[in-house]
DNA sequence: AATGAATGAGCCTTCATTCAT
DNA sequence: GATGAATGAAGGCTCATTCAT
C-alpha cells in the first residue's frame, strides 16, 4: 500500500479532504486542517491540486466515481417489478452501508452539494445520478405501461428517489422527532420491502 | 415604533440576514455583507443581536414562526383521505408558494440546517416540524387503521414527508437532469394531485 | 445617603469607576463595564465626565484628595525619632488598613500610575505626595544634622518612602517567593517597628 | 540562519515587541504596531508566535533568560560585607545601565507585571527574581549571624530590594517632586555607596 | 437630565495562497 | 518534489463616542 515512507503525499490529502470536507463541508473546511491530517505541508493542497477547489473537485471525482462499471448487473429478464426491487436494494445499500466510510461521506458531501450547489454538482449529476437515474425510468416506464404520459413518469421517477433519499436529508430531524424510533440501518430489508410495496402502490395507483 | 427613513435598523438587519443566510449558508455569510445590505454599520449585528450567531438564532426565529397559528383550520367531519389532501395541499403551498421571497428562503435555511445541522435545528423541530408531523400522524393513522404497526406508520410518515420535501432537495438535480421539465411550481394542483393519489396508493399498499 | 431612587448617577459611576480601574487598569477597563455596574447607560459616562479620560480624572481627583487635611496632627514636641516612627505608622497603616476598599485600590491605581505614568500622575504628586515628602524630608534633616548634605537628605528620604511602598510593589513576587511567609497586614506593629528601626540605623550609618 | 536584509523575521519581531510592550504595555500594544516596526505582515505574529500571547511569553522568555549564568562569579572568600555591596552593585547596573535599551525595557516590562500580574510574572520570578533572592538571603544570614529570626531575615531581604527596585518605581515622582536632582544614573557609584551604607547601618540596627 | 440607537475605527486572528529555496 | 516562511485580504467582534430624542 505504501509507494514511500510518507504514503504518497497526494493521495494522504485525499483521503484528509474527503473527510474534512464531508464533516466541515467546503466553506468551513480549512486547507490547514487537511494538511494536517495528511501530515502535510501548508502549501501541499496548492502543490498537488492548484487550489482548494481543485482539490475539491479531485474529492468529488474520487468519490462520485464515473459509475461506468455498475447497472449491468440487473439481469434483464426479471420482471420490471423485481427489478425495481433490486434497483431499491442497491440503492439502499449504497445509502445505509455504513461500514465503508467512504460511503456515509460520500452522501455528507452530496447532501450538501444539493443544499448549495456548486459548480461541480453538474459533474456529480452526470456521472452518478444520470445513469441510475436512466435506468429507474426504465424501469417505471415498463411497469406504467406505455400510455403513461411524461409528467406522470417523471413524478414518479422524482417519488421513488424521494422515498430513498429523504431517509438521507430527514435523519436529523427524526432524530430529534423520535430519537427512540428503529435504526433504519438495523434493518435494511425491512426499508427495502417497505419502500418497494409503497412504491408499487404509488405506481398502481397512478396506472389505474 | 420607527418608520423612519431607514425603517428600523433591527428589522432591515434581519431582512437582510435572511437574504444572506439562504444566499451563502451561515458560514460563508458575512457581518459585512448583511449590514452592508441593511444600510447599516457594522457593528449593527452585534448591537442588536449580540453575535451572528445571535442574528441566526433571530433570523429561525422569524422564519419558522412558533406555528400555533395553524392546523386548527382543517375541519375534523371530513374523511381522513381529505384531510390527507388538504394537508399536503398546505405543505406543497407552503414550499411552493414562491410570492413571498421569505418562503423560498426559508426552505433555502432549512436544507442547508439539515446538510449540516447547528444546535439551531432543535428549535426548527420542535416549533415548525413536530405540530405538522403530528398532524400528519394522527391523519396516517386513521387511514391505515388501529392495526397498523408502528414501524408501518413511522415509514409512511416519512414517506409523505419525503415525497414533499424532495422536490426541495432534488430541484438542482432535476434542473441539470431534465432542464427542460414542466416547472412544478406552474402546476401546483398538479404536483399536490399526483403526491395524493401516489400516496394514497401506497399506504392502501401498506395495509392491505 | 439617597439622593433619588438610582442614588444619584454620577457618583454612582464614580464608585464604579473606582473598582474598575483599579481592577483592571485604565486601558483594560471599559466604560460598558463601568456603566454596568453602576446600572447607568452607556452614554452616562459621557454625559457625566466627558470621556473616559475624564473619569479617570475625577477618579483620581477622588481617590487621592488635596490632603489638606492631614500631618498637622503631628505633635512637633516630639522627639525626630519619635515623629519618623509616627509618619511610618501612619503611611503603613494607609498602605495595609485593608478595612476600606477604597485604600486598597488607591493603591492599586497608584502602582499603574506608577508603572505607566499618564498625564493625571502630576496631580497626584502634587495633591497627594509632595506634603508628605516634605514632612518626611524635614524629620530627616531634624536627624541627620544640619550638615547632611542634600544628595543625601534626598536619597534616605527616597529609602524610607522605598521601604513602605515595596511592600505594595513585592508582594505579587513575595507571594510566589515565599507564599507561606506571615501576612504583613496581620502584624503591623511588628512591621512598622522593624521598618522604624532598620530605617533608623540606616539613617545614622549615613550621619556617622 | 539567516542574515539577509530583514535579519529574520521573527527575531525582529521580538525585538520590535520588546519596545511596543515595554513602551504601551501589552493591552495597549497593538500586534499592527509590532509588525510595522518589524517591516512584518500583519499575520506575523500569529505565524512565529500563534498569538498576541504567545509573543509576549516569548518576550518574557527572552528578557528574564534563566539566569543561570550569574552569581558563581561572587567569590566566596570575600567577607559577607563585601558581597553585599558586589551584590548590589551588580543589581543596580543592571537596574540603571542604559547602554543597553534592552535593560530598561526588561524594568518596565517587570514593572508593569508587579502593577498587575499576568500569568507570566510567576515564570519571571521563578527564573529571575528566585536565583538572586537566594543570594541575597544567604548573604544577609552571614550578616545578621545564625541567632536572627526568620522574619527579621524577610524583612531585611525585602528591604534591600526596596532600596534598589524603588529607585526604578519612585523615578516617575522624583521626577516631578525634584525635578533638578542629581541624576541618579550619573553617579551610579554614590548611588551604590549610599545603598550599601545604609542598608549595612539597617542590618546592624536589626542585630543589636 | 438622561438614554437607546447607531457609528467608525480598530482590535486579534484566520484564511488560501505564493514565494524562495 | 516539496517545504517553511511570509503575505494581504478579510473575518467577527469590541471600543469609546455621538446623536436624536
Amino acid at each position: 500500500m505504501n509507494d514511500s515512507p510518507d504514503v504518497n503525499t497526494k493521495s494522504a490529502l485525499l483521503a484528509a479532504a474527503i473527510q474534512v470536507f464531508a464533516d466541515k463541508g467546503f466553506d468551513s473546511a480549512t486547507v490547514r486542517d487537511i494538511c494536517g491530517r495528511a501530515k502535510a505541508n501548508v502549501a501541499a493542497v496548492n502543490y498537488h491540486y492548484g487550489s482548494k477547489d481543485g482539490l475539491y473537485a479531485a474529492v468529488l471525482a474520487e468519490i462520485f466515481p464515473t459509475g461506468e462499471e455498475r447497472h449491468a448487473q440487473i439481469t434483464p429478464d426479471l420482471s420490471p417489478e423485481e427489478r425495481l426491487r433490486e434497483f431499491i436494494r442497491g440503492l439502499a445499500s449504497d445509502i445505509f452501508e455504513r461500514g465503508s466510510d467512504t460511503i456515509a461521506q460520500r452522501w455528507a458531501i452530496f447532501l450538501r452539494e444539493m443544499a448549495k450547489p456548486s459548480g461541480n454538482l453538474d459533474y456529480i449529476v452526470q456521472h452518478h445520478v444520470q445513469p441510475r437515474a436512466d435506468e429507474l425510468r426504465c424501469i417505471l416506464s415498463e411497469i406504467l405501461g406505455p400510455n403513461a404520459p411524461d409528467t406522470t413518469l417523471a413524478y414518479c421517477s422524482a417519488n421513488i428517489w424521494a422515498l430513498m433519499l429523504d431517509h438521507l436529508l430527514i435523519q436529523p430531524i427524526l432524530d430529534r422527532l423520535t430519537p427512540d424510533r428503529p435504526a433504519a440501518d438495523n434493518g435494511l430489508d425491512l426499508f427495502v420491502d417497505h419502500v418497494f410495496r409503497f412504491s408499487l402502490g404509488g405506481l398502481k395507483a397512478m396506472k389505474g
